[in-house]
DNA sequence: CATGAATGAGAATTCATTCAT
DNA sequence: AATGAATGAATTCTCATTCAT
């Protein structure tokens, strides 16, 4: 059995608690002010240990990007494979947007200045950017679903995955919102205005 | 007739031209790669001449992003002002977005980088963020159009800020992705798939 | 005879108040700070208007310095042509220094800056330094007062050159002294103290 | 004991010579001229590492001038400190200046432009005078010895301060002489020129 | 003559990255 | 493997000087 060694142990260990520490200094600093040096201490290892793990400053905030959307992205896929309605599927996956927000709170930042596409020719100083196609990704799981429910006869035919992302910024934006509010409301009361929102749109009906 | 002097206009055409080459730099190589000596050379001018008309990098990009937000709630003001029905007035701001976002591809990057509020003891090195209140005074404005509309019968009551929220951003995903589209459908398709979307959801009515 | 025309009537005062204004700004900011905009600005004249007059920034300063040297050393030289004992005559050079320092508070950073020769190999950036002579000029002809009153018998024989340096520049930091005070004493009782210390040293005689 | 670690003594010589270079460089160029660059040069490390053991600038600057002063004032102290007569102890005080500017040459330049406070409103740019204090403790402690010499009945009562600020110029402009004369008379020459004059003044006596 | 907008060399400072211990 | 002192390229910003108007 996959027994691991102590070595991999320690290795997974220090990854983690690095990443974990780019995220925190970069939730506290802003992805431009977080130094290599804030988040060594961070992590309270020493700055060239970073360099053991990680090619550089890029890879590092790359891939704590990467491991912390996949986290996202589990929640979400469970959501997404549950045999329910699109009613109930869309809800559960702004649950699970909300929750793992609201959880990992010093993500937010880092989220902000990597979830999306930079388009062309953005290879410069800081951010190479291999970070876009999880966006894409992330979209298209979303746009599958759509679909799904479109053959389903839930949901109007259209560019499903223009409506994933849509619905995924938009719900973004209010989920972002919460953090930012002093007395954020019950998660269930913004869960009906995302999927209500998304559902039924906002015109009156009689 | 408030004639401007020659020296008026020298000093307005430098400024727009300074503003024009720091949005066209940063949208080819993003915020934190746009070094001052770029944004001079792609203006034609010496770099200390930006700093005769910008205190510091700082207000530079803060006033160039600034400008240009104004002349998308320009827009965005014309299409809600108008005496029209919740469907058109929508569907007017979208059309202003689209419109925006295609002529002035290079705000991009800009946008991307500086329309959120980076919540809280974000006031680090670059980014004292006066420009927080441009988002919420857009959202603010929008919300204020959807409540009239919840006030004339047309929309659900509800939320109406954070409705806007979700509006914004999530048609803002799409404009966005209009830009990266090698071949972008019509104007017409997105913003029928936009109005649509946001007035009567994604459910399939019989 | 040499009457001066309008043009040399004005170019004079040009260069006195520029002159003025570079001691006052130099006074106020120190020699470091002190720029050449912040000059003209003093002067209310423009920044290319200096450049007139005076070569560049170290040329200004060097003949502002010399400007009010020269000042200085008239009333001193008036003080040492006198036909006096060394008592008096040491007096009234003194009373010289206290009286210009006292009426030109601004000259104490510029001459703090300037006065001493600064060496070998000085001419670098700023300060090229071809204000040493007046240093040593004036002192010699302290010194040659000295010398006199050796020959005369009033003063003991010695090298009269470095008697007068030490004259000089004792007397300076207590005159300097003064500027700093909140509340000097008259000048008689500084005066007596410099030219009784002078005279007759420290020592308590019976 | 005290034993130093190896870290510690390796820190302390970067600092030490790092100061030395700086020191080196300012004798050289002067203060204005003297640039980080060639002073990390003079040192032998890179600009940065300059910048691991001081601040800025402005701190590198001071705390070169203060430990110059801070050996020059202990053997000063050593002298004033001595159970001898006001004769003996002012010759020792001015072998002490001699000694040391004799020693450290290049320290000339930067005592020349640290060494008095600036008088009010200096807090500029460049300099923020932590120097001051150090110029009047070493007077009050030249005057403390003054004062014990007037109880002692060996000199003249009378402002012992300003009495001590005019020696300590006076024979600095002497011992300052020395560093650019040529060919020095012998320590002992100036010595006695500067002690006698402070103690019996320039009068000849019968 | 006077002006002041424009210039660009040059200075301080930061920080990702390396490498000897 | 881990460290952290050292590095130096890169960046921002200043300001003396020039020159077209």
């Amino acid at each position: 059995m996959a027994a691991k060694s102590k070595e991999e142990v320690v290795q997974e260990y220090r990854i983690e608690s690095i990443q974990e520490a780019t995220m925190r200094v970069i939730g506290r600093k802003g992805m431009a002010a977080a130094t290599m040096q804030e988040i060594a201490d961070e992590a309270g290892v020493a700055k060239g240990t970073i360099y053991l793990y990680f090619r550089d400053r890029e890879e590092l905030v790359e891939k704590t990007f990467e491991s912390a959307i996949l986290r996202l992205m589990d929640r979400v896929d469970a959501a997404l494979d549950q045999e329910i309605g699109i009613d109930a599927k869309i809800r559960a996956v702004m649950a699970a947007h909300v929750g793992f927000f609201g959880e990992n709170r010093e993500f937010f930042r880092l989220y902000l200045s990597l979830r999306m596409p930079e388009g062309p020719a953005t290879r410069q100083r800081r951010q190479k950017q291999h970070c876009q196609p999880h966006y894409r990704v992330r979209a298209e799981k979303f746009a599958k679903a759509l679909e799904d429910a479109m053959d389903r006869g839930e949901v109007r035919r259209g560019d499903a995955y223009k409506l994933a992302l849509f619905i995924i910024e938009g719900s973004t934006a209010i989920i972002l919102e919460r953090l930012n509010e002093d007395a954020p409301p019950s998660e269930e009361v913004d869960l009906d205005l995302i999927t209500g929102l998304i559902l039924d749109g906002i015109r009156k009906r009689s």
